[in-house]
DNA sequence: ATAATCAATACTGGATCCAAAATACGTCCT
DNA sequence: AGGACGTATTTTGGATCCAGTATTGATTAT
């Protein structure tokens, strides 16, 4: 049963692109592995032409990287990278948390409020995805208050970059359960309006996750 | 008959997509301005395929919009618009230039000295377009001292976002009397690595392109 | 005259086909 | 046997053609 949000795109590269970033961040096309156009496009039922755009949609968000006359391959990122990816990211959330605080109304609130219940139906429903995503949308919410979609659309890429290594994250339920735990201390924070809190707990947030990838990719190849 | 001295790359996409970032930097494409892609695939002397992934990778750095069966025009950016850029760059490129500080090299100071000498004679020589590009390696020259690929590239991109406007900023002789006396101050800075004076002078930099933006924009429509 | 409707046109989106480049492989020579 | 060369195959890059959608302009009814 597909979820009623989830219709087909009117044009085959954004359905494309969809399914790709599902694939990447799924695991179902790994790191490092290179795509092969013609075998990807008749499994996605398009000709190549779509899927090279989404390609290049992609190569911009920095989650395949492209060689003239060699094709795409899905990014690899090391740890230096992810922890690079972590740190603009603190840069970035900062700014967009603050400026948040600034706006945030009542509304915003009970948003944020319905997508942490989302996060935490989820998680009591044991779909891994549908966390990853509900939590998403959480952050997502709290950044647009800040009214900088430019900003809100970079932080974006950036989750995007790194979704690949995420779903790893959100194997563990004791990291499902700590994110559901910062979640409800953010939201106390952010109705006290307390930035430097929010700002403090954001960057513990994220060290958690940048820690457990580290214990991860330190593991052997599994 | 393709410009002299340019080699052409190696790909259709790749030479379409460097035409189309000088055509909108120098203002032959004006922002707001819809892309015919059949007239510009004529004049490029190319197909419509490869311009359509180069405006792909336009769309990914902000410099295009696409709407699906609208098609993809020059990106329009407001005041506003304009002001979050510059607040993003600020963000991101007092981290480089702390980075930067850091690992700073002797070789790194060299080539620094070399790129504000090939600012300053593109200005003696009047020539506005090879000062913006020498000015463009300077201070990429400085991000990269970071050891950070991403964070170089991300703020390459926010560059390249206004560059439609930044023409404007150097038509004017003062911005650029400016532009190189605070170079000068800014390689002072560098040898003294002065990390905390370095970001308040790049500050600085950035805000006087902003208010003359602000006095250009609200000047009655050119 | 104005607004709504419908046909004609222009433009984008996508599929197929062809060309060019890179890779894989087998052969030949030393 | 090992390496170099040349051919065959695979894969990407690009051009052309067709289909679907949006826009424009004309026509008609109110």
């Amino acid at each position: 049963m597909t979820s009623p949000g989830r219709r087909r795109p009117p044009t085959a590269q954004q359905f494309v692109l969809g399914e790709l970033r599902r694939a990447i961040t799924t695991g179902r096309l790994r790191p490092g592995a290179p795509i092969r156009q013609d075998a990807l496009a008749e499994e996605l039922g398009v000709s190549r032409v779509p899927l090279r755009e989404a390609l290049k949609t992609l190569q911009g968000e920095g989650l395949v990287t492209y060689q003239a006359h060699h094709g795409y391959s899905v990014e690899e990122l090391s740890l230096d990278d992810l922890r690079e990816v972590y740190r603009i990211r603190q840069l970035l959330e900062e700014e967009a948390a603050r400026q948040a605080l600034v706006r945030l109304t009542g509304d915003d609130l009970a948003a944020l409020g319905k997508a942490q219940r989302e996060v935490e139906r989820a998680d009591a429903a044991g779909d891994v995805l549908e966390m990853a995503e509900a939590n998403r949308r959480f952050h997502t919410i709290l950044f647009e208050c800040a009214g900088m979609p430019r900003l809100t659309r970079l932080i974006g890429t950036l989750w995007d970059s790194t979704d690949a290594y995420r779903s790893i994250y959100y194997g563990e339920a004791l990291n499902r359960a700590r994110v559901i735990a910062e979640h409800r201390a953010l939201l106390e924070l952010l109705r006290r309006r307390d930035a430097d809190a929010t700002v403090r707990l954001l960057d513990e947030h994220r060290a958690h996750a940048v820690t457990a990838l580290e214990q991860l990719m330190d593991a052997p190849e599994r």
